[in-house]
DNA sequence: AGAAAATAATTTGCGCGCAAACTAAATTAA
DNA sequence: TTAATTTAGTTTGCGCGCAAATTATTTTCT
């Protein structure tokens, strides 16, 4: 029985990753990225020439989320959109030349951003062993029944 | 230099936290609530009567996102926002009689979801008190410089 | 007291996050 | 083989989350 809203780990959870986006924005804006798109990116840099649906699955976000972050990323000329040979359903996403190159300079910017809090290295470990325990958990059991 | 998106916490944390409020909609969704609708309603349970900026400070949510999720708490019949008398800058939000009958019923809807998810409560405990942690270090501690 | 600065709340604009509806292509079934 | 079903991706609509601009009120400075 919580009173107080910090006493409620889905508002600290809910909170801390708030605070988490914003202080990555005026990092990221030097790429001109937004976290979302940046996830993408990574997930690119470590698998290329994927479809939609992998992306998906890779990155935990929805198609209908995907699309319109993907097309943004196009734009910018970080990547291209090409309609399969074998399937003209699916889509191949690739890195451009362009998209390649900004992984040497922001790959490791999460680690860095971390390195500067003054959380231990040995808590951020357990903190992402618990998120990653979490969200295995609730995209496992259906906790809407009973 | 993680290459895996999940061996990266800042990615595990925002997907968890989109996991859990994934799972929470539906559950809500028989109060007619969101999740911010519904962190809104806990703070004024826990402290009633209070100015915009004060819910601001309480629920950590900016006073931007704050106007319009206040509004429609008031539009659903749950509060009410009248102009203070001593300074009339300030608007004083008040629970109705129905919004403060929904607190029986809703209050403890988190540890009734995470109860049914499969993490002992001691790793939740520890997931709670980690988020707190990284929420006040990231508050404190302004890590774009350098 | 009058001007300047600070404060409280609202509005605007943009990018998610996702459910639901939709389109088009591929697979399965009859 | 063609009708029914499934699958991949897009679009629409709504509610955030927040930076930046705006309005209205109060406080501070001179």
């Amino acid at each position: 029985m919580s009173n107080n809203l910090s006493d409620n780990v889905c508002f600290t959870l809910y909170s801390a990753t708030n605070a988490l986006i914003r202080a990555f924005r005026p990092i990221l804006e030097a790429y001109d990225l937004t976290y979302p798109q940046y996830i993408v990116m990574h997930s690119l840099w470590y698998k290329n020439q994927v479809s939609l649906k992998a992306l998906s699955h890779d990155t935990h976000l929805d198609s209908g989320t995907l699309t319109p972050i993907v097309k943004r990323l196009e734009t910018k000329g970080l990547l291209t959109r090409q309609v399969s040979n074998e399937d003209e359903r699916k889509k191949v996403i690739s890195l451009t030349e362009q998209g390649m190159q900004l992984k040497t300079d922001a790959e490791a910017l999460t680690a860095k951003l971390m390195a500067r809090s003054n959380m231990s290295l040995e808590r951020i470990e357990l903190l992402r062993e618990l998120t990653l325990e979490l969200h295995t958990d609730l995209t496992k059991t259906d906790l809407t029944k009973d």
